[in-house]
DNA sequence: ATGGTGGATGTGGTCGGACCACTATGGCGG
DNA sequence: CCGCCATAGTGGTCCGACCACATCCACCAT
């Protein structure tokens, strides 16, 4: 009775728990290429469906890329590849998870800010300038919305914690902050942000940390209050909606 | 000219964003039953091979769930679901970004250990005693790894937000402990370790924020400062090893 | 009537093979 | 010498079959 199979799991697990291992241990380094599918397959023991189901989950946990008619190859693991799946969260999140979101996002960005306070280089504001200014120049709210994101993730990045900014971009999200934004904007919330964005500048120009932090703090606070305090009114939830039958297929269950 | 297929990236992974997409609308709910993998293929009209892709994706994400023999489902989409995949990013990460990560989990856990002070319940305080008088009762590093493990657990738990908690668990997690916490350890840090916690204890006792604040942060930033001095010695990497060759079948690459 | 039990059914899990779409390579002809 | 294109190799997709497991219900013994 040989100990080949420890059979615990799926093979598809296995096999994601075996390549996963092989990096952490180092036998597969970041840029290399993996044996294609069909021998990956034959090596671990299983099919190549399995193979495929293992490679895929890999591949949107960012840890491989698989280039058709190339290969497959191991990403730079570095920090936005990880963590790009964390934007699935803030997509996914809703009610007093949105606030949760928030509250984590406000203690990263205000210490982020605190740090970029005391480390920004002239070239690094230069960048941020030239989004605040470009923010400050149109009425387009998806411009607006864009260079929003611009201007904070500069910061960010500024901080020197490339971890820590792919999972502040991850809480930031395109779709998250398009859900969020809208209903705050709305209400007009234009000039505050402006105000808002000024002082953290200033604090940055200034190289004043704890200025930065009450700033950025400050601002994220804003919206986050306004979310909280949209939390209580929301109670009506839409429910509707089938299979986008995309033939124009009739729908036999209700729900499906 | 039918606008049917939008033809856009893989059907895996179009299929990916129609399910996630579904559940961002709330058609699909926390706990529901999806139908089966064939009846979701032929709706969204690809084959079960690729529909198995996609939903092992979301599965590994943390959004679905499926349950051999009984079906497709959908997880409860809490915190912890879908920050489980961010401890691949803890065992993944290796040289500078464990320093990262640790400068991650000191603002959060500083944050958290904060809050917790002022909120903290007996009963989440028992909890808390618990785990600390347990790992000061034994010398077996495993069993103190586990408590300390628990302890700062419990801790963050009860600052009360849930997404923060999953965060820093992640940043926690079992491997990344193991591998930072083992060296550290080794230098007889024991004694350190234990002072710092009986002063996150006290200042929970006292309800001090700001005195939890900094116990906290000072605990991590002694491993982070330990960890960073690490850094500079560790220049020799062991790179060997090939496949296992569960047939003891030939190598035919050098590395492969 | 009751309660266990075993088979029928439905579901996810795995496999093998076939073919398509794309890349990359190298030889051929200009 | 350069550029084009046939070709081999790779990931992407599909199909059909079978297996392992969960569930449910009719059937049987009590």
């Amino acid at each position: 009775m040989d100990e080949t199979a420890p059979q615990k799991g799926t093979v598809t697990q296995r096999a994601i728990e075996q390549i996963k291992a092989m990096i952490g241990e180092g036998r597969l380094e970041p840029g290399q290429r993996l044996p294609t599918e069909r021998d990956l397959a034959t090596r671990l023991g299983i099919s190549r469906s399995s193979m495929r189901e293992a490679i895929r989950a890999l591949t949107v946990l960012g840890v491989l890329e698989a280039r058709h008619g190339s290969g497959i190859y191991v990403t730079q693991l570095e920090a936005g590849d990880l963590l790009e799946t964390f934007g699935v969260v803030a997509d996914l999140s809703r009610g007093p998870r949105l606030v949760e979101l928030l509250e984590v996002r406000r203690i990263l960005e205000s210490t982020a800010t605190a740090l970029a306070a005391a480390r920004i280089t002239v070239e690094q504001l230069a960048d941020v300038e030239k989004h605040l200014e470009a923010m400050n120049a149109t009425d387009d709210p998806e411009e607006i919305l864009f260079h929003d994101l611009a201007f904070h993730r500069a910061i960010v990045a500024a901080a020197g914690n490339e971890t820590m900014a792919a999972i502040v971009e991850g809480l930031s999200s395109r779709t998250f902050r398009a859900r969020v934004w809208r209903g705050y904007q709305e209400e007009g919330a234009f000039e505050r942000t402006r105000r808002e964005h000024a002082r953290i500048h200033r604090a940055l120009v200034d190289h004043d940390p704890e200025a930065a932090r009450a700033a950025a703090a400050a601002h994220v606070g804003e919206v986050e209050a306004w979310l909280r305090s949209q939390m209580e009114v929301r109670n009506e939830v839409q429910r509707s909606g089938t299979w986008g039958a995309a033939s124009s297929d009739r729908v036999e269950h209700s729900a499906w």
